[in-house]
DNA sequence: TTGTATTTTTAGACAAGTCTAAAAAAATAA
DNA sequence: TTATTTTTTTAGACTTGTCTAAAAATACAA
């Protein structure tokens, strides 16, 4: 089917093409921690495979049939991210990086199995959804907590920061997936943000709270 | 550590000594259907990593450390088996080619979790011993039902052909692992065996008795 | 609009792993 | 022992995915 390589890059297509339409040959670079002229080979794979469509000096898209394949991946990755935290109780911090190497693992009937053993998740240890084998998901309506007025109300839903010393933070101030919070004040000096969680307050940093989803 | 190249050369290189002392380049190219110009490549990059000893027309043999990571590649494809079986519930003969791909990942916590999660198995659904982290594990005394006296009781405890078809049949046959069977009579004329279980009689061919294990 | 900086592509090379064809060594037979 | 067959190694080539250095295209600024 595809390779590894191909794979990889499929999914950093997905991605960045989340943020931006078309996405350029050094986003892709960044991305994948290698070099322009490396995605300028591989891009060029891809689009003989109907994969992506490219031309050149213009950036790439994925095609219906790469976005499908990049969901996939996904699909897997997220999959496995909750077998971790959910059966073998990993923390949310720690998977990623297993996954990153599971998700290659592509047996259709495994993955199926895989997520009817578990109840078929929609959402990983970190919020994010699941597509399910065709690759459709529900939108989810999250909001920064940066982003809300004060006073609002609402539950603790997603990260937009998946690294692992963010996600260490957040489970030290205990503000995991599923805690309801309610926004007090925002300090104008520093942007910093006032939450009330259980009775109790606790401030953020601006940079924490863009970083962390609530659904409202 | 080791490309999944190596990887496979290194289970092979164990799976054939186990027969053999010696391994030769044409035996290894046979079984990873290479050609043994390939081989000799390889197991001139193994020597190398002092993974395997190499005299040029001599044949390998793994080292010491070549035979812990061939052990550890084993134990994680056994523990794999195990979890499909148990945990995602597919029949015996569907998980061996699945596994051959997990077994490459390899990151050691996972494996050990996976491991607990399971409660430490020590058979693999074929009965084959899964190995503990360090390479241990007991040699067991299996005996093919060919080669026991008429009248000895046993319990089915591997077989010695891992074919899909071979397991298939054993299942229609209910000839699995754990079933008590008597050894009742051996046809002279062909070496089919007759056997006991559960009360009926069951008979099987020279070569299905060569490759059903028993313990005693 | 013309010149400079940035981005992207091309050209050429390299490592890993494989292959085919030919040479060398070892095993077997006459 | 000499000749023939088989096994193993060498030589050279190819594919995938990567890199550096240089050229080409595009974007931005004066
Ligand atoms: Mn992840
Ligand atoms: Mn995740
Ligand atoms: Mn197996
Ligand atoms: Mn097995």
């Amino acid at each position: 089917m595809n390779t590894l390589a191909e794979e990889n890059y499929l999914k950093a297509i997905y991605k960045l093409s989340l943020a931006a339409g078309n996405v350029s040959t050094n986003q892709i670079a960044a991305e994948l921690a290698t070099k322009a002229s490396s995605v300028t080979d591989m891009v060029r794979k891809l689009a003989e495979k109907a994969l992506v469509n490219y031309t050149r000096y213009q950036g790439v898209s994925l095609t219906k049939a790469g976005e499908k394949v990049a969901l996939n991946i996904i699909r897997r990755h997220r999959l496995w991210e909750y077998f971790l935290v959910e059966k073998l109780h990993f923390k949310w911090d720690e998977v990623h990086d297993m996954a990153e190497e599971m998700e290659h693992i592509s047996l259709t009937e495994l993955i199926d199995r895989l997520d009817a053993f578990m109840g078929h998740p929609t959402r990983d240890p970190h919020g994010d959804p699941i597509p399910d084998c065709d690759g459709n998901f529900k939108v989810s309506e999250l909001k920064p907590v940066s982003s809300v007025e004060v006073n609002t109300a609402g539950v603790i839903s997603g990260v937009r920061d998946h690294s692992a010393s963010f996600l260490q933070y957040l489970e030290r101030q205990q503000l995991t997936i599923g805690k309801h919070i309610i926004i007090k004040e925002v300090i104008s000096y520093d942007n910093a943000v006032i939450l009330e969680m259980e009775n109790t307050q606790i401030q953020i940093s601006r940079d924490v709270a863009n970083n962390l989803l609530i659904a409202l």
